[in-house]
DNA sequence: ACTCTGCACAGAGGA
């Protein structure tokens, strides 16, 4: 049986005789779940938990020493036992003890952490970086996936080398060398799988007589398996399985008789997870490829690079003990210092960087410490930091947890899944893989787009049948290409780290690796320096000018906040041009790909009126499914001849890519002069630092009075780099003060309530801007109350928090009678605060009406903005509460603003007071 | 309480 709950006290371990001699023994206080909660007779008790104790013996009791009241835990196979009348539990000889099983560890930690906790840390941190033998590792690793999959050898080495064109160019290898370099690691898999196919029966059916190749696609073969542990807490990417045990290969060379331990505890890991979705698991095999011939029959006598091993319980056991200090120790927040392990520092490849870590941030360490600490502010920042993002990591963790805790239609009404899918076909790829097509059964919504990575599973995620999959097409149906053939029915969102991770780096970059001076202007020791620069560079926009002076003159930084309408784009534009003007090597970043493509857009155009520099030298990095079609053409493709590549991106005088894609190990090889960070209000400190580690200098333009960034956890990754920045240094600081958007009723309340009354219309002509300017549009045509720039129209609403249909209705109706006075509808836009909202107006209103929150409609702007309040009684709630919201909302529209809601309800507020009076003036 | 975009995955290795 199963027992699962939270530790409710102090956990006692203590050495008890039993007949079979001495034994360890843990008691811990459990509160047990409640497996039932579906009773209904919903009492507004409190439920009563039940509270018991279990003991863990001999072994597990090293696991017990990391448990602290508060954390979860799990015990399979456990036994019932009665003890003075109360039940208890106990492990058995089959029980397995999990610490907090919904932390979700991955595999190459656990590898990474049985060398060394430290190791582990470490790599966390700061990443592996560029460097040929792990792209060699990775390239040998694809092509045995490929061989698996039947692909021709010689084909799939250069199609494998080919795809990683950029990053060996950045290496300075060449196509054929790396080719070379990769066929003496395949031709070793290659023969072993051809030997394999004659002693071991791997292929069921026979083959052609005289063909010797190797035929995956009928035998007990398959190739990178995915597996999450709901049990374990444990998951990852298994190179191949065969007749359900893990195959696991390696690049290097390794002429012991056994395999590495690392090694057979990753494949241990693998194991686990292979019997808990059904399987048994008796053995592993290593695949040490660079055994050649040369080196067979010498020592050991072995023909092949392969070595079996047996998957003990005890070794089985051993992985979950490792894999609860893990989880333990990042639960508790504690690092590890590398005395919990018994490696030797001085084998250690990482000792120097563990030294210099160490000695940085003061931290005890076995490998000891070299160099002075960063000051203690900073080290204050950095634990600050680490731990927000830590807990955002957690937030992906139970991400992945609702994958099983969820059904499948709990997911789908979260728009994390696609489900009730119907299977049509799968089919073999030309390289191995292959494309699934499913048939979708209801017109419902996910978050889930073209390029997206998917779990695409025949029924359950994590319990059925499932592979990562890349949606290629998705309409009426769903086309997706995979490594291995799963007849679709469900697809989930499939929950990744990599930003966290690249968030850590970025944060470990900017305090370790940042130069002093930066440092000092980012904890505000010291005042940005600005060169005198005399050029005019915008004659009819004083505050656009002074940006641009501002960005082209800092030595260290400038902040150029750009309220709603003033220009931003335009000023970064033209700021590029002057900078690429100088020569400088310019980045251009953004956290959104489509901040990033619009504000290319306008260099672009720049770029094209005053050509000082081919276009051909500016160079968008990026995926392509992330890349607006209209800026492909600048699309750095990574695929193809690496000299060629990467001279395309090393001449390339300004590079534009999202600030993720700048934590990427490509772009952290990468140098400039000049970083130019758009939209820098919506970004975290750790975003932000992503895209200015890679240069000398900085700008950020942004506006915090609009939404701030998106984090899943509460911490201290809400506030924005630009709006500390711009409190810090003011001086460092302009604000662009004309808008050419709204007309001047409109801009009115905004910029009295959050620009202090200092944004205004550029010019006349927009502050005078009417519907009457639109073709074939009359004011006269509106009824009474619509004919102003902003109406009020007042709705007693319905009772319902996230909806209110008597809202749509009206809207619908307001709708109508635009119409009628002759604005286009795609000239209309509706705002509303919550989602449920957005659909009831949008089954009210005709298609080609724009309806959004206020979240997605951040950035753009229409003629005419109708906003629905979806408020009654009271205005309590978060998305009420943070008046960025309505600031955005405010600012959408260029000749007419009607907002829709209950009065009463907007009345409790001072801030909607205000407005309601501005409204109804 | 509600809002919600990114990134490609995880792991690849040196001795």
């Amino acid at each position: 049986m199963y027992v699962r709950g939270t530790v409710a006290g102090e956990v006692e371990v203590r050495t008890v005789s039993t007949s079979y001699g001495e034994s360890d023994l843990a008691e811990v206080p459990l509160r047990l779940e409640d497996d039932d909660s579906e009773s209904e007779d919903a009492s507004d008790q409190q439920p009563e938990y039940e509270t018991t104790t279990v003991t863990l013996w001999n072994k597990w009791t090293e696991s017990a020493k990391y448990v602290e009241p508060g954390m979860e835990l799990l015990v399979t196979n456990a036994k019932e036992e009665e003890y003075q009348g109360e039940t208890r539990y106990a492990t058995t000889g089959d029980s397995y003890v999990v610490v907090e099983p919904t932390f979700l560890v991955n595999v190459t930690a656990i590898r990474n952490w049985v060398e060394c906790p430290r190791l582990y840390y470490l790599n966390k941190l700061s990443g592996v970086p560029l460097n040929y033998p792990v792209v060699k590792g990775t390239l040998v690793h694809e092509v045995f996936g490929d061989l698996l999959r039947g692909r021709d050898l010689e084909e799939s080495i250069d199609a494998r080398v080919e795809e990683r064109g950029l990053e060996l160019g950045l290496l300075g290898e060449t196509a054929e060398g790396v080719a070379e370099d990769v066929r003496e690691n395949a031709s070793a898999i290659e023969g072993w799988l051809e030997q394999g196919r004659l002693t071991e029966d791997d292929t069921e059916t026979t083959t052609d007589d005289d063909s010797t190749q190797f035929s995956p696609a009928e035998s007990s073969w398959r190739s990178e398996q995915l597996l999450i542990s709901e049990t374990f807490g444990i998951r990852g990417r298994a190179d191949a399985v065969r007749r359900g045990s893990p195959v696991e290969l390696k690049t290097g060379k390794n002429l012991k008789k056994e395999p590495r331990f690392k090694d057979k505890v990753q494949a241990a890991c693998y194991a686990l997870m292979l019997e808990e979705h059904g399987g048994s698991v008796d053995t592993g095999t290593l695949l040490y490829t660079k055994n050649s011939a040369l080196d067979r029959n010498e020592e050991t006598g072995d023909l092949t690079p392969a070595k079996d091993f047996s998957m003990g319980d005890g070794l089985l056991k051993f992985v979950v003990r490792l894999r609860n200090e893990l989880a333990a120790m990042e639960i508790k927040g504690d690092v590890p210092t590398g005395y919990e392990g018994s490696a030797k520092c001085e084998y250690c490849f990482e000792q120097d960087t563990c030294m210099v870590v160490s000695g940085r941030l003061d931290q005890e360490s076995k490998a000891g410490q070299i160099g002075q600490p960063i000051p203690a502010d900073e080290r204050e920042y950095f634990e600050r930091f680490y731990r927000a993002i830590e807990e955002e990591r957690r937030e992906v963790h139970h991400e992945y947890a609702k994958l099983w805790e969820q059904d499948a239609q709990e997911r789908a009404d979260d728009d994390r899944a696609l489900i009730d899918l119907e299977f049509v076909e799968k089919r073999p790829l030309e390289e191995g893989r292959w494309e699934l097509r499913a048939k979708r059964t209801s017109g419902a919504n996910s978050k889930i787009r073209e390029g997206d990575f998917v779990l695409a599973s025949d029924g359950h995620p994590v319990r059925g049948n499932s592979e990562l999959a890349t949606i290629e097409r998705l309409d009426d149906e769903v086309v997706l290409t995979a490594d291995e053939p799963v007849e679709v029915t469900r697809l989930d969102v499939y929950p990744s780290e990599l930003t966290t991770d690249r968030l850590l780096a970025a944060m470990h970059d900017a305090l370790l690796k940042g130069s002093d001076r930066r440092k000092d202007i980012l904890f505000g020791r010291a005042d940005p320096e600005f060169d005198t620069v005399s050029e005019t560079f915008i004659d009819n926009n004083a505050a656009q000018n002074e940006a641009v002076t501002k960005a082209v003159g800092a030595n260290d930084c400038a902040l150029i906040h750009g309220p709603p309408g003033t220009g931003k784009t335009y000023t970064i534009a033209r700021a590029i041009r002057a900078m690429v003007e100088r020569g400088e090597r310019v980045l251009l970043s953004a956290f959104t790909n489509r901040a990033v493509d619009n504000a290319l857009e306008a260099l672009l155009e720049q770029l094209e009126e005053h050509g000082e520099i081919d276009a051909d030298r500016v160079v968008r990095v990026g995926s392509e499914s992330g890349v607006r079609e209209d800026m492909q053409p600048y699309r750095l493709e990574r695929a193809g001849e690496p000299e060629d590549r990467v001279e395309t991106l090393q001449n390339a005088q300004v590079v534009a890519a999202t600030t993720a894609t700048c934590g990427s190990r490509v772009m952290k090889e990468q140098a400039f002069d000049v970083a130019l960070v758009d939209e820098a209000a919506q970004l975290t400190e750790p975003g932000t630092c992503a895209a200015i580690n890679l240069a000398e200098r900085f700008v950020l333009v942004g506006d915090h009075e609009q939404l701030p960034p998106v984090v899943r956890a509460e911490n201290d990754l809400t506030e924005s780099l630009f709006e500390r920045l711009v409190n810090c240094h003011p001086d460092a600081g302009v604000m662009l003060d004309r808008q050419y958007r709204m007309n001047q009723r409109i801009q009115a309340f905004a910029s009295r309530e959050f620009y202090d009354g200092k944004l205004r219309p550029a010019e006349p002509a927009v502050a005078g801007r009417t519907l009457d300017d639109l073709e074939d549009v009359s004011r006269d045509a509106l009824p009474e109350n619509l004919q102003d720039s902003v109406a009020f129209v007042d709705v007693e609403g319905d009772s319902s928090q996230y909806t209110d249909s008597e809202e749509a209705a009206r809207i619908a109706d307001l709708i109508e009678t635009y119409e009628a006075a002759g604005v286009e509808r795609d000239d209309i836009g509706v705002i509303a605060p919550f989602r449920a909202q957005v659909s009831e107006i949008s089954s009210h209103v005709p298609d080609d009406v724009t309806v959004d929150t206020v979240d997605r409609f951040q950035g753009s702007s229409q003629e005419v903005i109708i906003v629905s309040f979806t408020a009654t009684g009271t205005l309590e709630g978060p998305i009420f509460e943070d008046y960025r919201r309505i600031n955005v909302a405010l600012t959408r529209p260029k000749r007419a603003l009607v907002l829709v809601g209950d009065s009463n309800a907007l009345a409790t507020d001072p801030v909607y007071a205000r407005l309601l009076e501005w409204a109804n003036a």
